[in-house]
DNA sequence: CAGTATATGTCAGTGTTGTTGACATTCCAA
DNA sequence: TTGGAATGTCAACAACACTGACATATACTG
């Protein structure tokens, strides 16, 4: 059941892309893909007291401002305890300030400062710049086909967290 | 010189799938694909002693049966001592055998045993599940606009290791 | 053969990121 | 006013990566 050719390759059209071999080719470019997605911004990371998960925090909160910290852990997918120490370091060292809700004052809505935003303008012009070559490389049809297979791959949740965003920024 | 749509747009072609935007949203397509990509193996190993370590140092072994740690360990891109934990955990269980070489007698051959195989085979399972279920909704130019994209998003070093194992298997 | 290089393994320490569990505070809403 | 939601904090722990140092066996080279 998953050996060889077992899962298509029959059926007339032409159905080869679904074969087993080309499944885990496309695992094993994903593996790959992923690591050098991560590298610049872990590169420049790797230098100062932050890691990935400042990175995604920053990202976040960079593009959806005065964002809350439920509201960040759901698209994160992580813990809030495990949030919060980032979050907190994050405040400690000036990057992101968080104000009290007008309106429900529980709430904590999540800024970035000045130096916050330089962060995060070197992180993601590093992680931009290999996303636009690879793009290019790949002209528009790959893309469009890139970005149809990722959304195929998202959890439903995620999804549907991803949509919101793509709807808010365009 | 990364708000809005600087990248491009100009330029007479379509190069609308060079925006800013549409990097970002790239960018975050990715982030949310390789958390549902990884999803299915963490939820079954989260029950065992294994994490993703021991999937990924798996996977390999069972795609290039008899491979030497050292090329386990550039193709994983860890250290050997990360290596090593894993490795050891998954001989102790009976999951991997190391073979001292004939040729030559430092190098250890890194085989799954039968149930090393069935572990792999549970995991990938899952994980080809998932992706065929992608591929399949995105349709077969989709899916070769998905590879294009990842190879030209890997690191130089990664896409020759990439392309020597799509070779093998092929 | 002597010396150097390679492949592997191991020990100890450290850092980031994730997890649970427990508990306090604040505040909205029924 | 009571219950529950949102947030924050503390403590303990685990997975997985890192560095640095050292040990052993083997291979290659002059």
């Amino acid at each position: 059941m998953s050996d060889g050719r077992s899962t298509s390759a029959y059926s007339g059209e032409n159905l080869l892309f679904l074969t087993d071999e080309q499944l885990r080719q496309g695992i094993e470019a994903m593996f790959f893909a992923y690591r050098g997605f991560t590298a610049d911004p872990d590169r420049i990371l790797a230098n100062m007291a932050y890691g990935r998960a400042h990175h995604r925090a920053i990202h976040f909160i960079h593009r959806a401002p005065g964002t809350t910290v439920n509201n960040l852990l759901n698209i994160l997918g992580v813990t809030k305890q495990s949030l919060n120490r980032v979050l907190r370091t994050l405040v400690a060292q000036g990057l992101v300030i968080s104000k009290v809700g007008k309106v429900d004052k529980r709430e904590r809505h999540l800024f970035l400062t000045d130096e916050g935003s330089r962060l995060e303008q070197t992180l993601s012009d590093a992680q931009r710049a290999r996303m636009r070559s690879a793009f290019r490389d790949a002209g528009p049809a790959a893309v469009a086909g890139f970005r149809t297979v990722l959304e195929a791959m998202m959890d439903t949740e995620m999804q549907r967290a991803y949509t919101r965003l793509k709807e808010t920024g365009a």
